[in-house]
DNA sequence: AAGAATTATGTCAGTCCCTGACAATTGACT
DNA sequence: AGTCAATTGTCAGGGACTGACATAATTCTT
């Protein structure tokens, strides 16, 4: 194994067994982990626990995955990518916060395939509070969103024909856009689990409270 | 002992020979930690070591921080709270966006006698870059961040007067305004360190693109 | 279709982070 | 001085991870 494909990019498959089986191991990886989280919580499971459930060595374990945070959020990643990849194809014509605007929305229509090829749905779902609520995953998680900033930042800047390195506005408007990204995911998860749906109608509804938000009077 | 207090919250002194053999052996472990840190790295210094440098055993180590990553972020948590103090201190009538500005501000002024009262300023600059650099420390700094934001939230709603379970905004605006803050931090550290003044500069640049970098058109 | 070359997996040993339990020491208070 | 409480050290152990090497499974070659 010379290089597993982070959750991030899936190519095409080349597939031959080796890759099917490859694939499966990965994906039973994942569901394994996202079960014994959610039944017994993140820190009481044990990766050996995790590599059992999926019937292979601890070893093999962290051949797929760096560490143990990463299997917890290996989903989140794949939507991480998603949201890449929907913003670079936003029209170029889009201002920038627009575009931002019209790739998250994208990503939450496209999420649900992306998520059931690999668990149920409603597993998935409850992996929002679990990371909430675990400050070792919150904080991988954080860290892996800082990254997706980054790349959106880069995106928006070639967008603009800017320099991102001289003209601090792709990484300002960014990292503005992610804290209400965050902050809407948390109060979604909060309001005790409604489904895609309610993330796509909060999402628009803080987003929509940014430019508010920064004005000088708030007594309106 | 029954509670150690985090960097946080330093109360005045009660100061028998007790209190300051902790807070000695405190700093001790946090000079001595950042040295190491600096001189070798986060991951390849080991917590025996850093309790060895301080002279104390890797037990005591592990009830002055909660961990390794505690440590390295000892001082940081002291500036983020001296934060959390100008916010509460400013005037009233200052309206959420200028009274954080203001703040952030206040506490960078106010930030090089907290720092000099542990550990040596350049030390302590140094550690901006070993953050950005060592995935394990970057992970913890942000959510430690999130929980400022949040604790900046709820000051501000209270300013307000506002439920920030009911209005958005508090929690909106606190996390724009985080994100620049993190992008402008980071963006001064890859200056190859400037000091507090130009830090203090590029805070007042970054925060006067965050209008700009939300408007519609970007070719000014 | 059989063997050679790759690649994936398992086993083992070891390091480091972190914790509970208990004993020893040290400062506080009368 | 003597008691009480808080701090520290020692020891044993669990759990995350890694490097080294052997084994087994695919793929490639002829």
């Amino acid at each position: 194994m010379q290089s597993i494909e982070g959750a991030a990019a899936r190519p095409a498959a080349p597939s031959g067994l080796r890759e099917r089986k490859k694939r499966r191991t990965r994906d039973t990886l994942i569901r394994s982990a996202l079960e014994l989280f959610s039944r017994k919580g993140y820190e009481r499971t044990t990766v050996d626990e995790i590599a059992e459930a999926a019937e292979v060595s601890q070893r093999t374990f962290f051949r797929y995955f760096a560490n143990k945070e990463e299997v917890a959020l290996a989903i989140q990643s794949a939507v991480d990518a998603l949201f890449l990849a929907a913003l670079r194809s936003r029209p170029a014509a889009e201002a920038p916060l627009p575009a931002l605007r019209e790739a998250v929305l994208d990503t939450w229509d496209g999420a649900r395939a992306v998520i059931e090829a690999v668990v149920p749905l409603e597993l998935h779902m409850r992996t929002y509070g679990l990371i909430e609520s675990t400050p070792q995953l919150l904080a991988a998680r954080l860290r892996s969103l800082s990254e997706v900033e980054e790349g959106l930042a880069l995106e928006i800047a070639r967008r603009e024909g800017l320099d991102p390195h001289a003209d601090p506005r792709p990484h300002v408007l960014v990292a503005a856009f992610g804290g209400v990204m965050r902050v809407t995911t948390r109060a979604w998860g909060e309001r005790g689990e409604g489904g895609l749906d309610d993330l796509r109608e909060l999402t628009v509804a803080y987003l929509d409270q940014l430019g508010p938000a920064l004005a000088e009077n708030w007594r309106t």
